[in-house]
DNA sequence: TTAATATCCGACTGCATTAGTCTTGCTTCC
DNA sequence: GGAAGCAAGACTAATGCAGTCGGATATTAA
């Protein structure tokens, strides 16, 4: 239940690793892909979406390659989702143009829009930064990413 | 992203049906399916995994049908959900042994295992009766369902 | 200017999952 | 016994995802 693809994956992934080589300048997709060994020509296309999205800058020729367009404290998991996978939602019900093909009959819908919203907070509320140093607990993250409530 | 599958959505209008149709016993899969426009057949099947799972009880024959095997705010939107679409997880990393398969360079794993929790404890914060009344916020189901905080 | 490096972009294929159908058999009630 | 209903598995069709291929364009270094 409620995969998230792998393209996301490689990207949130991708854009870890751009925020811990921030320092050294862009980054090449092919190098990205050879320390994650993910499939070279697939990040190729994820990170130029993430470029599209306004999230990486890109620069072509010789010594080219991404770097994270803001800091990593300021791209959430959020924007990176949607970048890649799009706006879909949880519910097959909701489309892009909010209407339900269900003739009206479908009552579920208005509950769980707010589920929906609800993961959309708490994903806005994890960042790059938060993807670092995955081993700890890390109270910084805690302070930053901070406390989700939802009311239903 | 985060897509739920139509036979989650199907089984939890199924649920919300015969939570109101509590009084007047069992209803067919049949009566459900007319009622939401659903294909019979596949309803058929989704109520029998429901059933299998222990959430609802069948009873063969004539002027048989399905109900609730428990009252309708006992039983939680988490429990339909893993019933129909399995115990699968938000990351594609994660997999039903808790191995990676990206030979352990995947360190985007464990803040996500976080998310995921947090979104299941969502989920089993909504129960049966909180969708029925669709319209109004129901401030029965802000008390009952409760406020969910997470703490990265 | 040329060659190397790298992004950019669309089309294509194979695969897995999902949605839905069909058929057959079993159970209960009248 | 027959009708109504559940139970169950095999099957087909459609969709979406993962990954590949080929080529075009941009930038830099020599």
């Amino acid at each position: 239940m409620l995969r998230l693809t792998k393209k996301a994956d490689y990207g949130l992934m991708a854009l870890k690793y751009l925020a811990e080589q921030a320092d050294s300048g862009a980054q090449s997709a092919k190098d990205v892909a050879e320390a994650y060994h993910i499939p070279p020509q697939l990040l190729a296309k994820i990170l130029q979406t993430l470029a599209k999205a306004g999230l990486l800058v890109s620069h072509a020729g010789t010594n080219g390659g991404y770097a994270l367009a803001r800091p990593a404290q300021d791209i959430s998991a959020f924007e990176v989702i949607r970048a890649i996978d799009g706006p879909l939602f949880i519910t097959s019900c909701i489309t892009i143009h909010g209407t339900c093909d269900l003739h009206g009959t479908c009552t579920i819908k208005e509950p769980l829009r707010k589920v929906n919203d609800s993961i959309k907070e708490l994903l806005s509320g994890i960042h790059v930064s938060d993807l670092i140093e995955p081993a700890e607990a890390s109270p910084a993250a805690a302070l930053a990413g901070g406390l989700v409530s939802i009311a239903l």
